[in-house]
Formats: structure tokens, C-alpha cells, sequence
DNA sequence: CGTCATCTTGAGGAGTGTCAATAACTGTGG
DNA sequence: CCACAGTTATTGACACTCCTCAAGATGACG
């Protein structure tokens, strides 16, 4: 592969947690190294798939298309995350939706090949990628409860908490990389709704300013979403946010 | 393992797939049978995992329920299913949802540690599991696409054909093994709501008595869920629900 | 024949989508 | 620096869907 990308980012990479370094170099030599400029597209709906990747920094949309114009945004993907492993190891030959750079990024690129032939011989990348399988299943069936669950502020709480959690950022300021039109399409709402429910969230001790997001009242923030998720109370996610929230907040 | 479980059953199933005979009897070695009846429990919400089970055969229904006292019913487990690998390998330590038979149901009981010790050294097992989690992935994308795009008759519309495409089963008449309450929680539903979906249902050609379902008019149905969803035009479950529902029709 | 669970039907209301008009922001070129 | 266009976001009015509560109907089973 190239040596102009960080070697601490792809050290660090979810997909090769726990692996020796040479493991990790001999992995690494089917990657090819691909500069995205906002707007490029990785993937397309309907394209027959070519390869698997691994983003290293930047942000893809993933979206779909339905036959009646309306389209809605599975996931957004920031570094570590990987794209295409779903449609290989399902066997389906084209791509289930675009993926489009939302900003500037660098990502790794694999033939299909690989990822098959490693995915059986090689143990730790298997488990690595089940993991990796694990959590996604996990984080949508969170997105799915609280479609059924929650109203739609809640939802736009409970997903702002969970990305500061995940991300590790610092409760009171952070930077959501997403414009409103994104958050609306990810979350599945409309874009009024988004900004009505902004209003809401005042209310209840969260502030968005442009893409700038803080947690002003932490406690009310969270008994906000807390008695409509089945997961607040036993989820590492919501445990890690509490602590990290309580313990900045002090400072 | 015990030698009272048909070993058509047990030869089958998607997560030995591929694999030689003896492969099997190695892996099902670790297995304990066990028969639940309905109502009796295999995991509980909370609770400390201690094993993943195969269903081999009855109907397994997972739920979690919230705070403030109402439920979600993530999936329905029918034979040929798993339970606990996403828990597991996310080295979750408790369960994060209830697993009830809703049936008579027979399961096949493995130790965590043998789940854990064979996706890192049998590359077919970690791959059949990393195809099943691939596929669980995708239907939840679906499910999840579908609560934002479309009606609730609607989505009852897409669950029933994809169901019937799924289990192979007659488009013309079969029994779907969900009480209507269940089917309204599977689809974060209210029980009044399905009630009036069925009815504008019988408009598009889908009759639902009781437990059994009949697909009228292929057509009708098809339109009526396909502009909405991005995935008829190029998902193999649609392909071959289409293609089911018009062979037989000609017969 | 009652009892319990399951389902149907009705009336009313909360929440979100839709459409339309307006406002704020971004970048470009004069 | 300002005018301009294009994108992105806000706000209002309205309709529609689904949830909620309540009353009844149906079905299974002792």
C-alpha cells in the first residue's frame, strides 16, 4: 500500500485489532489508497460490486433511492467504518446503495478477493469483522426501537448522545459533521422536523448552534430519552456517555 | 450430542453450511438439546449470557422492554435461527433482550466459550456466521427503511411477501406463525392499527384470515409496496417472492 | 355458560409530513 | 465591500396517519 497515509490510523483500525504488525502489513499489501473529494462516489446503487473499504478520515453517505424519489440514509461513515462487507459476504453481486463523500476523504480500497479469501483464513480479521457485524446489528436495532418508541425530538436526542458518547467528544461543544438536511435523512425524518424538534431540545437542556451541538443540562437530557429506550439502563453506550458527561461537568 | 433430533434438521442448518459431515458431529459435539414449551425462557433481558443456541425447530420470540413499560419485538426466531451471537461477540456480558417460546420449540444449547473458540479457528463457521449476520444486517435495513418510506399497511404488505418469499412457502394460502398481537409488535405496530391495515389490505389484494394468509392478486400487492421501497427493484428476496407468486399462479 | 385472551370498531387527539413563503448562510464576481 | 444566486434552514397552515382510550365482538376452553 502507500505510505502517505498516517501509519497510526491504520495501525489502529477496528479490522485489525489484536494483530501482530506483520500480520497487519501482509494484510494491508491488497489495498489501494483513494482520495475522495466531496461528491465522489464510491458506490452506486445497482453497480456491480468492485471492492471493499475501509475509510481512514473524511465522511461518506451511504443512501438509497426508492423508484418513487424519495431517499433515506442508512448510515453516515467516519474513519474505521467499512462499506461493502454486507453485499460480499451476502454473496449479492451489485452494490444496495451510493456511497458519496460528504467531505474530503482518504480511504483504503481491497478487491473482493480478499476480503473472501481472508475472511475464512484468517481468524482474527473473521472475528474482527463479526465484531465489526455485531455492533452495526446492534446500532440498528437501537434506530429501529426508537422508531417505534420515540417521538421524533427523542430520537434526535438520543442520537446526538450516542454519537458524542461513541466518538468520545466533549459533551458541552462539539461538532456534529452533519448539515440538518443530513441528520434529517439519517434519522428518517423531514428537515422541518428537524428544525422544530431543535426548538424542543432547548427545552430539554441540549443546544444546536449550526453544526455545533452541546449538552447544557445534562440530567434533563437524559430522563428525556431514557424512559422510551429499552437499552438506557443496561447499554454500554449510554453507561460510557453518563460517566463521561458527569465527570466534564464538573470540571 | 443427543441422537433424538432429526439429522436432516441439525445437517442443514446455515451456520454448518459447507462443511464435511464429520466437521459437523465436531462442532455439535459442545451442543446440549433442549425442548421448551411455550412460554418458557431462554435468555432474559439482564441476565448474564451463558450460552448460543441454534433453533431447530418451533418459534422463539425476542422482546425488550423499556422503562416506562412498553415492548419491542426486535425479531421472531424461526428453525435454522441464532440466538446470543451478536451479544456474545460484542463481549456483551448480559443479555439485551427476552427470548420466549411462543411454540413448543426444540434449541441447541452451546457453551459461549465454544462460540468463541471456533469463529477464530474454523474459518467455515466464522464465515457462515459473518453470512448470517450480512443477512440480518440487511433485513434490518429494510425494516428500518421501511418505517420512515412507508404506510403501516404497507409495511405489513412488504413483511407478508417477504415472509412468504423467505420460508418458500405458497403464495396462495399459508400460515403465518404470528398472533396478530405479535405480528403488531414485531412491526412497532399497535394491535388497532394492524387490525384496519388488514382491511385496506383486502384492496390490494391480500387476505388475511385469522392465522393464514392469501395473496389475491399478485400484481396489486406488488405495486402496492413497491414504489416505495428501494430495494424491490433489486433485492433477491423480491426477485424471487415474484417469481414464486407467478409460477404458481399459472398452475 | 361463563371467563379469559384476542381481536374489531369507533371517536378523538397528538405528532409528523406536506406545501409554501420567508429567512439565513455561502460563495462568486464585480 | 457589496450585490447576487444558490443552497440550506426556519416558520406557518393544514391534512393525514397512527396512537390512545373505550366499548363491544369473537373465539378458545374449562
Amino acid at each position: 500500500m502507500g505510505k502517505n497515509v498516517s501509519p497510526d490510523l491504520v495501525r489502529n483500525l477496528p479490522l485489525l485489532a489484536g494483530m501482530t504488525e506483520q500480520d497487519k502489513e501482509t494484510l494491508l499489501e491488497g489495498a489501494r489508497l483513494r482520495h475522495l473529494m466531496r461528491g465522489d462516489r464510491l458506490a452506486a446503487q445497482g453497480k456491480t460490486i468492485t471492492s471493499f473499504y475501509i475509510i481512514c478520515s473524511g465522511v461518506i453517505q451511504l443512501s438509497r433511492a426508492t423508484p418513487d424519489g424519495r431517499d433515506v440514509t442508512p448510515d453516515v461513515l467516519i474513519a474505521g467504518d467499512t462499506l461493502g462487507e454486507t453485499e460480499i459476504l451476502n454473496a449479492v453481486s451489485t452494490y444496495k446503495l451510493n456511497a458519496t463523500a460528504v467531505k474530503e476523504a482518504i480511504v483504503l480500497e481491497f478487491p473482493v478477493a480478499w476480503l473472501r479469501k481472508n475472511a475464512l483464513c484468517h481468524g482474527l480479521l473473521a472475528q474482527n469483522l463479526l465484531c465489526v457485524l455485531a455492533k452495526r446489528t446492534h446500532a440498528m436495532s437501537i434506530l429501529l426501537e426508537h422508531k417505534s418508541l420515540m417521538s421524533a425530538p427523542q430520537q434526535m436526542a438520543c442520537f446526538l448522545q450516542l454519537f458524542c458518547a461513541h466518538q468520545n467528544l466533549d459533551p458541552h461543544e462539539f461538532e456534529l459533521p452533519y448539515t440538518k438536511t443530513l441528520l434529517a435523512s439519517r434519522l428518517g425524518l423531514e428537515l422541518e422536523t428537524i428544525s422544530r424538534g431543535l426548538a424542543k431540545l432547548r427545552e430539554h437542556g441540549i443546544t444546536v448552534t449550526g453544526t455545533a451541538v452541546s449538552f447544557c443540562d445534562i440530567d434533563k437530557a437524559e430522563n428525556y430519552v431514557c424512559n422510551s429506550c429499552s437499552l438506557s439502563k443496561n447499554c454500554r453506550e449510554h453507561e460510557l456517555l453518563r460517566e463521561r458527561l458527569h465527570n466534564t461537568s464538573q470540571k
